[in-house]
RNA sequence: GCGGAAGUAGCUCAUUUGGUAGAGCACGACCUUGCCAAGGUCGGGGUGGCCGGUUCGAGCCCGGUCUUCCGCUCCA
């Protein structure tokens, strides 16, 4: 544990020197939990979500996508149930200094006791919840001397709300009705999904099954966001709410957990890195879900989450916006010998982080690598091995000296290449040192210009994992690299 | 949010009990070398996280604050 620890240590000031993540606000002191992407970082993070954008839309003829507004009608988040569900009240034990979700407290104490008193206290705890009355919630649990059980004692300190979404006033006059300008940031992407499934499943003429992909960021006022970008308050998720026939969810569910998974492992990552964390206890919303989990060296979590949602969330905004949110279904019923007719839609949902992505990838490729020399002492380079098609950079020109014309000629195929991917010149230092400096932000492919280009118009291609070289033709180096990055 | 620890140059760290900060690496220029990070010469860079207090004097002591890490907690 000591050692991946370090590791992910290490990970963290890696990706710092060398450009790919720094704290936000940093000159000020930083902001907690927010985080921006520097020059690598930021390719490195389009370059995913681009994959995982054409994996979705460009490869399946029935997934469009769509790019919603993170400013969403406030009646969205009612009938999404985050505003009731997604601030919790909260009370910590003053002994133990242990926090307690007020619910949990409650009902792990009405467990204890005899059946109907039981049932009659989360009653209680039900109604005064509902009314927001926390001065009722202490009450409740002074009255029934509901201890800690690590304390043992009932030394408690107020009840607090944690609200988990950001508000902001919208509209540029200040209201005195305060309440009716309040607009949250969406503390998730998918409602802005669901509140156009007509508008797309009209408009692109789609036909069930199909889905709608999106990516864009969300807001959460996490009570605790630590872990470096693991878990930060401003983040960006990339889904897919893929609609079917109420009876067949069970079906697409398994389709969709294979399929992701299998788009993870796609990237070149073993699969034992990877699990299925089945929930049993399940959101208000779902009826089966799992998570993919990835052994990061902080552990396994999560990145990524498929839901079997029902037809919770159109039927929802159905009521809460009086417009109908169905799907007249042509296709026969073998059971009638009829069309299928209208019916609420059933979702099947894949949400990955792509904050946590990232931070798998460059979990995965951050690499020690010793290297044992010739004369019999160790060397060591510090390698991203990211796959090729994910690179920031997929190419560095380095011409062996800066002069003689090599610089010349290296220039020549920086033209030729850097309109069909990301190249990258460097004429300083030794060439070991460029190659090294290319290893730490994991560049798969250098080539150097040498005096014999001047003679025959090859070069040496050097190849980031296994530190292999060859020469190849100058003019066979665009199409090699582009085959490599397919 | 609670408890513990930490914050000195871009990085890793020194500065023995309070007396206005150093090294290595990195960085820049020039020279040299030229296929796997470490040649030479010269040079730039720090209001010691920030604010306040004690003191003749604070990087060192005290308080607050910000950030990070660890544990708890939380995580639709």
């Amino acid at each position: 544990m000591a050692t991946n620890d370090n590791k992910f240590q290490a990970i963290i000031a890696h990706a710092k020197e060398y450009g790919f993540v720094f704290q936000s606000s940093e000159i000020y002191d930083g902001l907690s939990a927010v985080y921006d992407y520097g020059p690598w970082g930021s390719e490195l993070k389009k370059n995913i979500r681009d994959y995982w954008w054409k994996s979705m839309t460009q490869l399946h003829e029935n997934i469009v996508g769509v790019d919603a507004a993170i400013f969403m009608h406030p009646t969205t988040w009612k009938a999404s149930g985050h505003v009731d569900n997604f601030s919790d009240p909260m009370i910590d034990n003053k002994d133990s200094k242990k926090r307690y979700r007020v619910d949990h407290l409650i009902e792990a104490y009405a467990d204890t006791l005899p059946e109907d008193q039981g049932a009659a206290l989360t009653d209680t705890m039900t109604r005064l919840e509902a009314a927001g009355d926390f001065a009722g919630l202490k009450k409740l649990i002074d009255d029934h001397a509901i201890k800690c059980t690590v304390s043992g004692t009932a030394n408690w300190t107020e009840i607090r709300q944690f609200n988990l979404m950001f508000k902001t006033e919208f509209g540029a006059v200040a209201s005195d009705a305060a309440e009716d300008n309040i607009v949250y940031l969406r503390p998730e992407t998918a409602q802005g999904i669901f509140v156009n499934f007509l508008n797309v499943q009209k408009t692109a003429r789609m036909k069930i099954p199909f889905g709608i992909a999106q990516t864009g960021k969300a807001f959460r006022n996490e009570i605790v966001a630590r872990q470096f970008i693991f878990r930060m308050r401003e983040f960006e998720q990339m889904e897919m709410q893929f609609f079917v026939r109420p009876g067949t969810e069970g079906e697409w569910y398994k389709y969709w957990k294979e399929n992701r998974l299998n788009w993870h492992l796609s990237l070149g990552v073993p699969s034992d890195k990877f699990r299925y964390h089945d929930h049993v206890k399940l959101a208000h919303y779902a009826k089966e879900a799992c998570d993919i989990e990835f052994e990061f060296p902080i552990g396994f979590k999560e990145v990524e989450g498929i839901h079997s949602r029902g037809d919770f969330d159109l039927s929802q905004h159905q009521l809460y916006s009086r417009k109908k949110l169905q799907y007249y279904d042509n296709d026969t019923d073998p059971a009638t010998g009829k069309p299928y007719g209208n019916y609420v839609p059933y979702v099947i949902e894949t949400s990955i982080g792509l904050d946590r992505m990232f931070l798998l990838v460059m979990s995965n490729a951050y690499d020690e690598e010793v290297i044992p020399k010739e004369d019999g002492s160790t060397d060591s380079r510090t390698v991203l091995r990211i796959p090729p098609k994910i690179a920031p950079v997929k190419l560095a020109v380095l011409p062996l000296t800066k002069k003689d014309g090599l610089p010349e000629i290296a220039r020549g195929i920086m033209e030729t290449c850097r309109e069909d991917f990301y190249c990258f010149y460097e004429e300083k230092d030794a060439i070991g040192k460029r190659y090294r400096r290319m290893d730490a932000i994991g560049t798969p492919f250098c080539v150097t210009v040498d005096h014999q280009t001047k003679e025959d118009n090859t070069v040496t291609i050097r190849y980031r994992d296994t530190m292999q070289q060859e020469r190849i033709p100058v003019d066979s180096i665009k199409n090699l690299i582009k085959e490599h990055i397919r």
